[in-house]
Formats: structure tokens, C-alpha cells, sequence
RNA sequence: CGCGGAGUGGAGCAGUCCGGUAGCUCGUCGGGCUCAUAACCCGAAGGUCAUAGGUUCAAAUCCUGUCUCCGCAACCA
């Protein structure tokens, strides 16, 4: 009978740099699922890789001095290291820049465009020549290129467009009829607010951006990031090649993991696309959750708050990280990830549960028996309902992994362990073991206990694969002993186990010790300061002018006559100052954190007069204000006092 | 009135859809045990469930207003 198959993706990373625990977590967490699911008896098809292209990988690689394939084959591979170090069980590992799939989008593409559903277009924006890229106007920095500051021009790309607009009912169908399709529930609505909306048709091409698979029929065209990265799924099982029995066998995905801040672009292009393609959709997207710094603020390389996976799997062990990343955190919410909790996790749920139940579990078997706990058994009371919760267990653990409750799954385990150690103290083994002639008790004891911990082992294997097989070593167990059959319920701990107490398998840490080796390696984002090089670095990057470059500029005193919220906006103040003019002029400025309209009424200012206007948040803004940062996060304004409004500053 | 999430004992969370003794982990305090990684087991303290109203016999849970925090969007001219 063939085997029941069972598809799980993660994102593809994209390898503008080093992985963070973030791109750790969720694959961790898919290859959890893709172990499980092999473990229960599944074909499993697991995927993970990287999207190579782009112009940021472009511009990176020639910072370099190198090739774009030069630069993604050194990245990629150091995301494909730590899948490794991570023991990651993925079968497949894609990358953009393979063969397969550049030809299997290019097979895409064309086959849309004959359909129909890619058509040719025009492409509008703010183009920088030097850069070769377009900015859309909230991008550009005074209303220049945001890199580098040249002059841009607005223009006009000729660029491929697929028909998204022609989708919004089937997308909301969809969700009707497959309520399950987004997990978790709450980011359904969030994209169907997004559909109502309207949807926009999509630009898949850009003639400005090289680096990326070409479009065969209209080679100055590269396929832009989404047809180009979400098919990705497909083409890893062979989409668009002459063998396509992957795809049959094992698409649609029975899930998608991603970041919840893509999943729009998984649930409303990606089923868009496989529509258009006339292909099945995955049975699921489920959108996990962030890991937040202590300070609530996102991971995220721009910020350099990225927390070393390397560094943690060196100091803790692989096992510990993969379980404190699913223990901690429900699997759909964001999750803080503090070191403290991190170590609290590995003292009391490794070391204190889970450790030491097999420490003084083999620890008995030894000094008692010898290692080898004898068959004539006599059981007693405390016994039913450590039975009884181990014949649950399994079946309670596959329903929260079914659900992808990773937490579930183990605090059900973890449940359990705790049972066992009552279950020590229960039957209080050391008292028997001082009596001849409860022996036969003390066997039984013994037994349980072994029999917890194998159980135990099993459901582990998952989530800790390197852990799991100590503890059957410790026990003494076999391969055969160790499957998923054998777990159904509680009872089938081998006769004859030769038991042996071995190495601790996650010793205590000192948490306070601990925590400040750790703020020294890993700088806490909380409390690290601005590296004072940035600031001499801007002091030092303002070129000299001369005094005809600074007469351009035109300062006046104005008086503040009112001054108002801006509604929509976070920071900016609505000011209406007395310029001397006579008439009333309008500045907004982004100081509402620091400063109340009551605050600011009345006093006077200095105003740079002949600054170009520019509309922010709706509103005209005719200058700006002069203020000082004061400060890490503190802006202070540049008062005057006693000078008439229109007075000349110089 | 942009969209969304959140406010529950010292910390982190569950419970909210489907009203009915406020629960879990960690921490604190007291006790027990000694097989074990000073680990394990038992017990206790500690919460007006952000706030103000409303519905109800009954509200953390439903409705309305308010405040605060966090993402996204849009702006520090």
C-alpha cells in the first residue's frame, strides 16, 4: 500500500546576510512536523532554501567586488550550515539559482502570458538613472534618490503585469469554503480586509533589475521576487520538467509555514498564481508569529539585534534552543525571547524534569538491580495513573501537532515527566530498596519508570533528535523499541534493558554567571548604546561649505500661533507661525513625542524660511523648525526670546 | 474617527468565540524527602482580570465609552 504523503515548506530565506534565530525558528519548528509526521508513518516531503535574486543581492555582491552567484553561494551557504548544525531533516533545499527552477519559471511565465493572464504594461515611479531603480514618491528622501541622493525623474517601465485584480472573489471564496486555509484565524481577516481593498494587477517583470531568471520569450525582462520565489514550491518537485511525479505525488502542500509578515503575499498571490496555472492550493497557510526581544522590539538585521544561533547551539546545545524555540512560544503568537527565559527553560524543564528523572532513574536500576530490572513484578496503587496518563499521552500529543500546537505537545510531555517524578516520591523507591522483601515492588517501580522515559524519549525525538537516543542509551533500548507503534500506550518497556547511568544530559547552568558571559557575547539590544563611531562618523561626513552655501539659506524668527495634532500622523505637529509676513504659514514637524501644542503656543522659533514645500500626512508643510537631537531618543527645540517674528537670522 | 494585536497575582502566558468557583510555568515563603544534576514532592502567600458604564440571577468572558502599550500603513522638511 503506498504510503500516505504529507508536504511541509518553509519560507525561502533570502540571503542578503547571516540567519538569525528568526529564520532558525521557523524552520525548526517545520522540521519538527516533517519528523513527526515521518515518525507516524508518512512519506514526508520537507523543503526549505533561499530566493537568490534581486537587486539587493545585485548590489551586494558588487560591493563585494564579486559575482551575484559568487555572493549567494557563499550566504547560502551558511544558511545550509546551520540547517545542518541545527540537525534540520529537510529533503530538499532549493535555490532560485538552480537550473530546474529557472527553467520552470521561465515555463511559468510563458504559459501565464499565453493564457492571458500576463499581459504587458507600463510601470510608473520615480526613477533614479544611476541607480537604475524606481522609488515610489513615500520613498524618496527629499524628494531625491534615498540612495544616493541624485535627482530622479518620473517615469515609466515597460513591465509585465499578471491580473490579480480578476481574483478577489476566487480568494474569498476560497477562504469561505476552506476556513483553514489561513491559520491563524485572526490573520484571515486581516486579508480579506486587505482584498476589499481592491486589488492591484501585479508587476512581474522588471527591466531594470538583472539579476534574476530572465523572461525567455523578452530576455531584457526579469521576472520580479513574487513569480520568481513563490513557485518555488512547485518547481522543487519538478514543476515545468520532463518528470513531474514528485509534483503529482506530492502536491498541493498539506502546509506552508511563513512569517505573518508574508503572509499576504502566500494567501492572496500564491493561490492567485496557482489558479492561473490551473493547479491545486496548498491545504494550508499558517502564519507563525515573531520572536521579540525583551524590549518588545522586532528581530530584524537593520536593527542589529540579531541574536546568534551559532553562539546559542555552542553554549546550550542544539537540543536545548530547538525546544526552548518551541516550548516557549504558542506557535501562532509572537514570543518574547529574553535570555533569562532561556535559561530558566533549560534549568527547570531539561536539567531539573527531564534530566534528572533519567539521572535517578538509571541511578536506581543500577544500585538496585545491577542495571537489569528483574521480571518478577509486583504492582501497586500509584501505578494506575501514571499508566493511565502514558496510555494518553500519544494520542493527546498528535492532536496538538495536527493543530501545529508545538507548545501543546510538549507541556503534555512535560506533564507527564512531572507525573513521573511524583510517581518517585510516590512509591519512595529508596525505603524499598532497604527491604529484602520488596523487591518484587521496587522491580515494578523501576519499571514504570524506565517505561516513562522511553515513552517520553520517543515523543521527544522530533523535537530533540539528538537527545532522544541518550535517553534510549541510558535505558539500554533498541531501535525497535523506540518507534511510534510501540507507544500507543503504557507497558512495553523491554525485558532485560541493560540500564546504565550515563552523563548528565543538560547540566544546571548558573543563570546569574551565566546572563553576563551571555550580555558580554550577545550586546542586549535594551541597553546597547548607539556605537559612538556613527556620530563622529556624521560629524565627520557634513563637508565644509563656504559662507555663499550657507547664505542660501534663509532663517527667520516666527512666533507660534497655533499649534495642533495631526490626526493621522504618530509625530508630526501642525504649526501656524507668524512670520512677519503677515500672513499665517503652516510647518509641520515631528516633535509631538517631545512636545505638547500647549507647550509650544506663544513662544518663538527659528524658522528656515525658503525650504522647498512638501505635503506630509495631507498637510502642506512651508519650512521647518530648528531643533537639536539632544540625545539618544530627545529633541529639543530652538527657543528665542524677545525677538520679533520676521527677524533675519544669521 | 487608517488597519490590526494586546492590557489577567513579582515575571511570562492560558482562559474571552460557546457568560456560572481565576488557571499554568517561573519566582517568593514554609514543610517533606534523600534515589537524583542543592535536583524531586507537598503546602502557602500574592490578582477589584487596564478603566468607566450597560445587559444579566450571574461578566475576565457579551455591549458601549475612555486610557495605555505594540506592530503595519502614513508622516520626523
Amino acid at each position: 500500500m503506498e504510503k500516505k504523503t504529507f508536504y511541509i515548506t518553509t519560507p525561502i530565506y533570502y540571503p542578503s546576510g547571516k540567519p538569525h534565530i528568526g529564520h532558525s525558528y521557523c524552520t525548526v519548528a517545520s522540521d519538527a512536523i516533517a519528523r513527526y509526521k515521518r515518525m507516524q508513518g508518512y512519506d514526508v516531503m520537507f523543503l526549505t532554501g533561499t530566493d537568490e535574486h534581486g537587486q539587493k543581492i545585485e548590489q551586494k555582491a558588487a560591493a563585494a567586488g564579486i559575482t551575484p552567484k559568487e555572493y549567494v553561494n557563499g550566504t547560502t551557504k551558511v544558511f545550509q550550515d546551520l540547517w545542518k548544525l541545527l540537525n534540520i531533516s529537510n529533503d530538499r533545499f532549493i535555490r532560485t539559482t538552480d537550473d530546474y527552477h529557472v527553467r520552470g519559471i521561465q515555463k511559468i511565465f510563458r504559459q501565464l502570458y499565453d493564457k492571458g493572464e500576463i499581459y504587458k504594461g507600463k510601470y510608473e515611479g520615480w526613477y533614479c538613472t544611476d541607480c537604475e531603480s524606481f522609488w515610489t514618491e513615500t520613498q524618496l528622501k527629499d524628494g531625491k534618490c534615498p540612495d544616493c541622493g541624485r535627482e530622479v525623474k518620473w517615469e515609466s517601465e515597460e513591465a509585465y503585469f499578471f491580473k490579480l485584480s480578476n481574483y478577489a472573489d476566487r480568494l474569498l471564496k476560497l477562504y469561505q469554503d476552506h476556513p483553514d486555509f489561513i491559520q491563524p484565524e485572526s490573520r484571515k481577516n486581516e486579508m480579506i480586509a486587505f482584498i476589499n481593498q481592491g486589488l492591484q494587477d501585479l508587476c512581474v517583470s522588471r527591466t531594470s533589475v538583472h539579476w534574476g531568471v530572465p523572461v525567455d520569450f523578452d530576455p531584457k525582462h526579469t521576472v520580479y521576487v513574487w513569480l520568481d520565489a513563490l513557485p518555488n514550491y512547485i518547481t522543487a518537485l519538478g514543476y515545468g520538467s520532463d518528470d513531474e511525479s514528485d509534483l503529482h505525488k506530492y502536491w498541493p502542500a498539506d502546509v506552508q509555514f511563513v512569517g505573518k509578515e508574508i503572509v499576504r503575499f502566500h494567501t492572496i498571490i500564491w493561490p492567485a498564481i496557482l489558479m492561473a496555472l490551473g493547479l491545486p492550493l496548498p491545504k494550508q497557510v499558517y502564519g507563525h508569529g515573531w520572536l521579540l526581544f525583551g524590549d518588545g522590539t522586532k528581530m530584524s538585521k537593520s536593527k542589529g539585534n540579531v541574536v546568534d544561533p551559532y553562539i546559542l547551539c555552542e553554549r546550550y546545545g542544539v537540543d536545548a534552543i530547538r525546544y526552548f524555540l518551541l516550548r516557549e512560544i504558542p506557535f501562532g503568537s509572537d514570543g518574547l525571547f529574553t535570555n533569562e527565559a532561556l535559561i530558566n527553560r533549560i534549568n527547570s524543564d531539561l536539567a531539573n524534569d527531564l534530566g534528572n528523572l533519567l539521572s535517578r532513574t538509571t541511578a536506581m536500576v543500577q544500585k538496585y538491580f545491577g542495571g537489569i530490572i528483574p521480571q518478577e513484578q509486583e504492582t501497586a496503587a500509584p501505578d494506575a495513573e501514571l499508566e493511565a496518563m502514558g496510555n494518553a499521552l500519544r494520542s493527546k500529543c498528535d492532536k496538538a501537532i495536527d493543530s501545529y500546537q508545538f507548545s501543546k505537545a510538549l507541556e503534555y510531555i512535560w506533564q507527564f515527566i512531572a507525573r513521573a517524578n511524583k510517581y518517585v516520591d510516590e512509591t519512595a523507591p529508596w525505603a524499598l530498596g532497604k527491604d529484602e522483601t520488596k523487591k518484587a515492588r521496587l522491580a515494578a517501580v523501576m519499571d514504570h519508570l524506565c517505561e516513562a522515559l522511553r515513552m517520553v524519549s520517543v515523543l521527544l525525538t522530533p523535537f530533540m533528535p539528538s537527545t532522544a537516543p541518550k535517553i534510549q542509551a541510558q535505558l539500554g533500548l533498541s531501535a525497535v523499541d523506540c518507534t511510534y507503534e510501540r507507544i500507543a500506550n503504557f507497558g512495553h518497556f523491554p525485558a532485560g534493558c541493560k540500564v546504565s547511568k550515563g552523563d548528565s544530559l543538560f547540566p544546571r547552568i548558573d543563570v546569574d554567571k551565566e546572563i553576563e558571559e551571555l550580555n558580554q557575547l550577545i550586546p542586549n539590544p535594551a541597553t546597547q548604546k548607539e556605537p559612538e563611531s556613527k556620530v563622529k562618523e556624521e560629524l565627520a561626513g557634513v563637508s565644509q561649505i563656504g559662507i555663499e552655501d550657507f547664505a542660501k539659506v534663509e532663517l527667520r524668527a516666527a512666533k507660534i500661533m497655533d499649534c495642533e495634532k495631526i490626526k493621522r500622523a504618530k509625530k508630526l505637529l501642525k504649526l501656524t507661525l507668524d512670520d512677519g509676513t503677515g500672513e499665517p504659514r503652516t510647518v509641520c514637524s515631528g516633535i509631538s513625542q517631545w512636545y505638547k501644542p500647549e507647550d509650544l503656543i506663544g513662544k518663538t522659533i527659528v524658522l528656515v524660511a525658503n525650504l522647498k514645500p512638501a505635503k506630509l500626512c495631507g498637510v502642506e508643510s512651508q519650512g521647518m523648525i530648528l531643533a537639536a537631537d539632544a540625545g539618544e531618543d530627545d529633541v529639543k527645540v530652538v527657543f528665542l526670546d524677545g525677538v520679533p517674528a520676521g527677524s533675519k537670522i544669521r
